[in-house]
DNA sequence: AGCACGCCGACT
DNA sequence: GTCGGCGTGCTC
């Protein structure tokens, strides 16, 4: 049994966020320290920030050892924390420091609480009364003893800040410090949540009663869009909250928005602490020491919210499940999904993972008894999914630099007629995905990376989607040097919004992509105003896909529904399928029924016809069993081991090294493929060669790689990165 | 991560 | 002779 506290002088160790390989003794400073303390260490000349992990080695010459400097002003880690970030690093092949940062991603966490001024009435009265001084004096009057900055009460009482100023001289305004990190407000539970249909209120009181059990469970919550799976899992949130227990609802960055804000806000009565990358670093450190003291009760974030220092955290609920961006794939390689899981495992908290189109792991698991599943049928209100079609490009005899055919565009003209809003859906950015020369059929690469560059005609410019490198649109081939031979080739959306301009002269089009908009917020603000109205067109990217709402949209069309189908990734049709029907969920949200309209060359195809007929379970299942016969995650596990560095040949020689020597590998009969360049062989000038290690379910995959990458020793600039069940092959 | 130490090329 | 390149190693 570890102690928890440890008396001045006591040898601890203290993991820091330097990366180390282990933990550092210390002796305890002056007053002792808890186990899980946030501290201050001396490291060589430097302070840095650790964590008391637990009683010193001993091992290191104790006239060397050094006092911890300082115990910091923050609740100690608890228990479960520790467990929780041990695991995960254990699981991810992560390093300890790296894990350790990303619990404590909030600036000034060794700060005393900082203070500001803020202005409330004085017992006294000023001398002279004037038209300004009443003013201040009246706005104070009727808002009791309430407090408010200088800025605050300058603005709202229309003086200037020298008029307050006089007044607090004279005693009539009184002026004190106050915690610059407020509590977040309460929220409360019991307001009136949305009716619930009977399948709605079944599957919120499972949920809260599971939540109310104290134990540790997951609950796959599936729904079709619209199928008031928000509701069902706020109402879990609401009986967790009313248990005086805190709540984490994580969502995809992008799905973020203000429109779900105002949900929460409206369920609640108060906004709850918002976690995303955006967030400024005052608001980082109060929602971090907030969370740590219980004063935030519900934090709706993205996936790195899952590493805050909740005190009582009984109810994590994953939004979009199925979505690839929890899985974080730079830095620190982690699932949130999958660590949420981990995280409510060792707490005794519930787990809610809500998707109207599950990853295969997770419907897996709920197959196999590992997740509750809950599913809800009935569509909220009188919309129903949508009608879908495909659209047999092989018939069409669409003219070069043409993407809509007939078909498609008489749909389009029969919403424009109606005053509805109709949607074209292209998965790619930019105007044309490759760059030719017509000459010398030279294709226009990225200088720092092995992709082609793709033309954006908004910015004026070639971007390179990997790196982000951007150069003007060349004139003369850098090949051949014919001048003005430059053509595009292929759809982008930027394209698609130029022939939809075309077909449909009398229609206000909008093209919608990530990178056509300065902030996410501007991109926000841009999806909100074309959804109450702002355009009878839509042409988008996947991000349309994810979460938003246009209720008067009642058309999509997807222009190429085959993009996802090629390629060697073993989720291309999982993404497919999950895509299409995304997209075609969002149309005919609100009382108009919709229409979804495929453009493929495979018509045939499972996968599309899978999404035709709606038959998920159908499709799931056969997914499955490929996946099993294979192999391959959910029912064998996956690594891919990156390898980089500015010489090609120095990393194939070290890929080559780990190739020849799979002793560890073996051992647990683990197969190693490769080693290959990555798809993108070069990032950012650095060469990339890829590993990947397939082995079987309940294989101790991470010890043996770590005995195996363990066998080499990275020299000079080399790097390898270690990612337990890769998401995308890259 | 930083920062020092140390071992080889172009300068005063 | 030495200034400085960055490869290697250490921090309790």
């Amino acid at each position: 049994m570890t102690p928890s506290f440890y008396d001045e002088g006591a040898l601890v160790a203290v993991l820091t966020t330097q990366p180390l390989d282990r933990a550092l003794d210390y002796k305890a400073p002056e007053g002792g320290c808890h186990l899980g303390a946030f501290v201050e260490v001396p490291l060589g000349p430097r302070k840095v920030l650790g964590v008391v992990w637990g009683p010193g080695k001993g091992d290191y010459d104790y006239a060397k050892v050094r006092s911890v400097l300082r115990v910091l002003d923050a609740a100690p880690m608890r228990d479960e924390m520790r467990a929780f970030l041990k695991k995960a690093a254990a699981y991810t092949l992560t390093p300890m420091p790296a894990m350790l940062r990303l619990a404590t991603r909030a600036p000034g966490l060794g700060d005393p609480p900082s203070m500001r001024k803020v202005y409330r009435r004085g017992e006294a009265e000023p001398d002279r009364m004037t038209d300004a001084r009443r003013r201040v004096l009246e706005f104070l009057g009727e808002y009791g003893d309430l407090a408010f900055t200088l800025k605050e009460l300058a603005e709202l009482s229309g003086v200037t800040s020298s008029v307050i100023k006089g007044l607090v001289k004279q005693g009539a305004v009184a002026e004190e410090d106050s915690p610059r990190d407020l509590p977040f407000p309460p929220m409360d539970p019991s307001r009136p949540g949305k009716a619930l249909t009977d399948d709605q209120a079944r599957a919120s009181s499972h949920i809260a009663g599971a939540v109310r059990s104290g134990a540790y469970g997951t609950t796959l919550l599936r729904g079709v869009t619209g199928s008031g799976k928000t509701e069902v899992y706020l109402e879990a949130v609401a009986a967790c909250l009313a248990s005086g227990r805190q709540a984490l609802v994580l969502l995809p960055e992008i799905a973020l928005t203000a429109e779900f804000l105002k949900r929460v806000e409206e369920r609640f009565g108060a906004r709850p602490a918002e976690w995303h990358s955006g967030a400024t670093m005052t608001e980082r450190r109060r929602i971090w020491r907030m969370v740590g003291q219980g004063n935030a009760q519900l934090v709706i974030g993205a996936r790195s919210a899952l590493f805050l220092p909740y005190q009582n955290l009984s109810l994590v609920v994953v939004d979009e499940e199925h979505d690839t961006s929890y899985k974080q794939e730079e830095g620190v390689l982690y699932n949130a999904r999958d660590m949420a899981v981990l995280r409510a495992s060792l707490l005794g908290a519930q787990v809610v993972l809500a998707s109207a189109t599950p990853s295969l792991e997770s419907w897996a698991n709920a197959e196999s008894g590992k997740y509750t599943r809950l599913d809800l049928e009935a569509r909220f209100g009188p919309a129903v999914m949508p009608t879908m079609a495909t659209i047999d490009m092989r018939a069409e005899k669409l003219p070069s630099n043409r993407w809509v055919s007939e078909e498609l565009k008489r749909a389009v003209n029969q919403r424009l007629e109606r005053g509805e809003q109709a949607m074209l859906f292209l998965n790619r950015r930019g105007y044309a995905p490759i760059t030719l020369c017509r000459a010398c059929g030279h294709q226009v690469g990225c200088d720092q990376c092995d992709a082609r560059m793709v033309e954006h005609r908004f910015l004026k410019r070639l971007m390179c989607h990997q790196c982000g490198e951007t150069k003007p649109m060349p004139t003369v081939c850098p090949s051949c040097e014919a001048e003005d031979r430059m053509a595009p080739v292929g759809p982008g959306v930027e394209r698609l919004g130029e022939e939809a301009v075309e077909l449909f002269p009398d229609a206000r089009v909008a093209v919608l992509s990530s990178d056509m908009y300065g902030s996410a917020r501007a991109l926000k603000a841009e999806i909100e105003t074309i959804a109450e109205g702002g355009a009878d067109v839509i042409i988008g990217t996947q991000l349309v896909a994810k979460g938003h709402n246009f209720p008067s949209l009642t058309l999509v069309g997807v222009i190429d529904a085959d993009l996802g189908l090629q390629g060697s990734d073993l989720r291309a049709a999982e993404r497919t399928f999950q895509l299409m029907r995304q997209v075609a969920g969002r149309a005919g949200r609100a009382e108009k029924p919709g229409t979804a309209l495929l453009q493929t060359y495979q018509p045939e195809h499972p996968v599309i016809r899978a999404i035709l007929a709606g038959d998920e379970e159908g499709f799931w299942r056969a997914e499955a069993a490929q996946r099993e016969a294979a192999g391959v995650p959910p029912y064998g596990r996956m690594a891919g081991i990156i390898l980089s560095g500015p010489d090609v040949a120095q990393v194939f020689d070290l890929a080559n090294a780990l190739a020849r020597n799979t002793g560890p590998l073996q051992r647990v009969g683990a197969q190693v493929f490769g080693p290959a360049p990555a798809p993108i062989a070069r990032v950012r000038g650095r060469h990339r060669v890829r590993l990947l290690v397939k082995a079987g379910k309940g294989v101790a995959l991470q010890s043996a790689i770590a005995q195996w990458v363990g066998q080499v020793r990275l020299k000079g600039d080399l790097r390898l990165a270690v990612d337990i069940d890769p998401q995308s092959f890259y």
